[in-house]
DNA sequence: CATGCCCCCTGCACGC
DNA sequence: TGCGTGCAGGGGGCAT
């Protein structure tokens, strides 16, 4: 479910909400996810209010009055769902008004109105931590993440940079958060599409002999950003509604050209290639060999 | 340091 | 219908 578009579809979609909110508790289900909760993670926010909610990489920062940030990451499953004040005005969690199996409703948060936000996230894979926003770049989750995809210090001269003397495949390069963050298998492969260069080349060809950044790097970076922009958007127009059980679902996917088409016909009108699917990186590689070189 | 591999966990689609 | 297999949008940790 989480890449950056989502994350920030996400981010999107709570800001307006919960701007403000103040929290008067929060309900632990279990002591861990994929680490153990931060110690003292319900006190520490109870009673706080959320100053503004941000966005890095493929985490969600809620920023509290004070400095504390609460830092979610949503793994692979990972869903946060804001239900508005039950009208009875009964503090009991209406299940049946929540997607998702109720007993991988993880944590839950309150608000002073009423509201609630509810974490749900099957394979457990995601996770919380609270921190000072003083510490957060040095923070061992950020403080090698590269530059965000859609901000103005990811160029080709960045790109290049980091590609040089790499041989590992451009795939698993972009992939890495340290190249930039933010990407997914999914974007990774929707973007070397549309830029025509094959998963498989090796990331030092984003260089020329001179250090410069290749033609090809120059095509790389704009069909990143509109990959991500296209898909904030669709997302945005059906992750709105967070109250949806399906809400979650059916929102860029039917926009893939690559990913998820496996034998099926390359969408490129010039071309008459199939689309191809490999592993690299323990992970599936959705391409067209004919187009993209 | 760079790279490749395994693992965490649950659900689901598929073939038999 | 039931069961086994493989796979899934992420990323930490370890061996090489």
């Amino acid at each position: 479910m989480p890449e950056l578009p989502e994350v920030e579809t996400v981010k999107r979609a709570l800001e307006p909400a919960l701007t403000g909110a103040k929290i008067t508790s929060v309900q632990l289900r279990r002591k861990n996810l994929r680490f153990p909760f931060p110690k003292n993670f319900q006190r520490r926010l109870q009673g706080r209010r959320i100053a503004h909610i941000s966005r890095r990489a493929k985490y969600l920062l809620i920023t509290m009055t004070g400095g504390k940030v609460l830092v979610i990451h949503l793994g692979m499953s990972g869903r946060l769902t804001l239900s508005p004040p039950n009208k009875t005005g009964s503090k009991t969690k209406t299940h049946e008004t929540l997607p998702g199996d109720p007993r991988h409703d993880h944590v839950v948060f309150h608000f002073e109105q009423g509201a609630f936000l509810t974490y749900n996230d099957p394979r457990r894979f995601g996770f919380m931590d609270l921190v000072h926003t003083d510490e957060l770049s040095a923070h061992r989750l950020f403080h090698a993440l590269g530059p965000e995809p859609l901000g103005n210090s990811f160029n080709a001269r960045h790109l290049a940079r980091m590609a040089t003397g790499r041989k590992t495949d451009l795939k698993a390069f972009l992939l890495d958060q340290r190249t930039l963050a933010g990407l997914g298998n999914i974007y990774v492969c929707e973007a070397l599409y549309r830029a025509r260069l094959s998963p498989r080349r090796s990331a030092s060809t984003l260089v020329t002999k001179r250090n410069t950044p290749a033609k090809r790097t120059d095509v790389l970076v704009p069909a990143i950003r509109d990959v991500l922009n296209e898909a904030i958007v669709a997302g945005g127009s059906s992750l709105k509604d967070f109250k949806k059980p399906d809400g979650a679902l059916g929102y860029f996917q039917h926009a893939f050209d690559v990913y998820g088409r496996e034998g099926r016909k390359c969408r490129r009108d010039t071309c008459n290639g199939t689309v191809a699917r490999i592993t690299q990186a323990g992970r599936s590689t959705f391409y067209c060999p004919r187009c993209q070189r």
